[in-house]
DNA sequence: CTGAAAGCGCTAACAT
DNA sequence: ATGTTAGCGCTTTCAG
């Protein structure tokens, strides 16, 4: 097999384990000279470092836990492909696992990461308070990050993005375009994301002196796009959607209703997925930073990994890092 | 912290490691008073075993590795969920990581794989043939299986679907709704997927007498939908697409054209995404078994693990596994 | 049936 | 600068 291990190739290259350990990881004092040649005995041998071992010694395993609540959300998917890449380019490896928005099962999956010794992980939070009380001990074992959602205030770590600005880009623009009555449909109070859009909506909406002929919430997907119109009255000017798949859903449900988009009713959604360039008209939608989102993500759970393992230990309240990144507007055929 | 060892165990309930390792894991020949004793203290002291060491020691890490040319085609990451969920089941874990259609790439995923010591591999090899030798390669050294598409003739297990039987369901029915002349949009030559769909659809379009006005074959994803319509001249009774991302982009082109669906042309997708039930009109689509997909390569992969190691061994060209579940016709709108 | 002991592959003191 | 050695947490012979 190709099963060569240091042992082959420290004594191959004629040295003790321990300073073709050293050649190899760089980590101690070896003449210049030795560390070339182990490196080309090691290579010319084939030698891939067994990272269990590796794990098992250094007590890290250079992996990273990452639990979304549904796998098949194309933002999330999209999240993690960045999350892995970032994570690659660091050396370590994304374990998956979605909660199905069940809380028994989110718990379930922390504990299997912990016992697997990942590194840190980084969480969507199911649940807006339901999940709260597992984060926030979680956290206190290993370091975590929560990303695009947080379980309550003070929780944990936590990156996001601004709502309320994104929120605010919208309402301005469909304003801008004349809108003056909007019909809301979003998420529930389940979820921060969904809170917070649907508040920041009503602030501005109110600012902006918009009548608002009515509001759904339920979920974040196309089912509640597709009931919101179904339940919606009166025809507002535009239609606001908390997040692209409920536009999406509304979008078609719009359709079937006979309303042409943008002319009878505008519509806009959030996230930025490219779907939402697809199907005609494309809609307008809040681009959210997605590779930025990654990027500081890991970066902020390195930084607790490296500052040293549970951020909340002594202090009890110590300050959560709370990351706010600027999305922005991209105005499409659904709003003109 | 919560790192209670088998050892602390051990020492609490009075008994000596190795008797604690056999009560827990149920290996061994233990009285079933001991047993009983051990697993009471382990759960009190809230014992999660470490599942590093147990690799080492054992040689398997209890996860398995997949990889997938694109993690947000919701197609895979519907499959990757589900693939999730039977690893679970079975106690393991899954490792994703995306190759983006990067030989290259591709390699080095597999490279830490095979690091971390996964059980096995669970591959949608990036390309029909540029993938070939690799994934050979690799099978020689661990247990894999390919997924959804295979990298050439006898090179690995296959799970996957029976595109023939899938695109003769379609190609009838359209037949059978008085198409008589249709434009087909699919992947080019580099997936095995890309090719079978496109050589049934021949096969079964001339079979029945049905004028083909043109092809357009690039990759499986929107723009080439878009693309398709673009370059599609005379406006055939249907546009027969080979999966349902590029029915979703050929949708929306017709659409933007002025032409409308299905009065103007019909237009079929493949896979059965949720998402074609969501956009006006809903798509008709062949609909794959996702979760025996899933369930069947998990399956054909333990099938290898636990038959012992690598399959291809002294054989040299030993059976390699090909199982084929069959699709469903799913119609909607997009067809009456 | 149970205890003692030998490592899995690797790193990090501690010697030299 | 390099060799030696002691484990990381666990499973599994091998004795008893």
């Amino acid at each position: 097999m190709g099963d060569v291990t240091l042992h082959d190739v420290a004594r191959a290259a004629g040295v003790s384990i321990g300073t073709a350990s050293r050649a190899l990881t760089g980590r101690g004092r070896v003449a210049a000279a030795t560390v070339e040649n182990v490196r080309e005995v090691a290579k010319s041998l084939g030698y891939k470092p067994n990272l269990i071992g590796q794990a098992l010694r250094r007590g890290r395993a250079n992996v990273v836990g990452m639990l979304v609540p549904h796998l098949e959300n194309p933002f999330f998917a999209g999240i993690i492909h960045e999350i892995e890449e970032q994570l690659f380019s660091r050396g370590a490896q994304l374990l998956v696992a979605d909660s199905r928005w069940d809380p028994a099962r989110e718990e379930e999956r922390f504990r299997i990461f912990r016992s697997t010794q990942v590194d840190g992980v980084i969480v969507v939070p199911a649940w807006l308070d339901r999940s709260a009380e597992l984060i926030r001990s979680v956290r206190k074992i290993m370091p975590l990050v929560q990303l695009d959602r947080y379980a309550g205030p003070g929780v944990a770590e936590f990156v996001g993005v601004d709502n309320g600005d994104g929120m605010k880009q919208v309402v301005e623009y469909l304003h801008g375009r004349g809108a003056r009555s909007m019909y809301f449909i979003g998420g529930d109070r389940a979820t921060s994301t969904g809170v917070e859009r649907h508040e920041a909506f009503m602030a501005i909406s109110k600012r902006l002196g918009i009548r608002v002929t009515g509001e759904y919430r339920y979920q974040f997907n196309f089912e509640t796009g597709i009931s919101g119109v179904e339940k919606m009255g009166e025809v507002p000017d535009a239609v606001v959607c908390a997040d692209d798949l409920i536009a999406l859903g509304a979008l078609g449900a719009l359709n079937r209703r006979g309303l042409r988009v943008p002319e009878d009713v505008m519509v806009t959604g959030f996230d930025g997925l490219p779907l939402t360039r697809v199907v005609e008209p494309q809609i307008t939608t809040v681009c959210q930073p997605t590779q930025e989102l990654a990027r500081s993500a890991v970066n902020v759970l390195y930084g607790i990994i490296e500052g040293e393992g549970s951020p909340g230990d002594e202090s009890g309240n110590a300050d959560e890092t709370a990351v706010r990144l600027v999305p922005r507007l991209r105005a499409a055929g659904s709003t003109r």
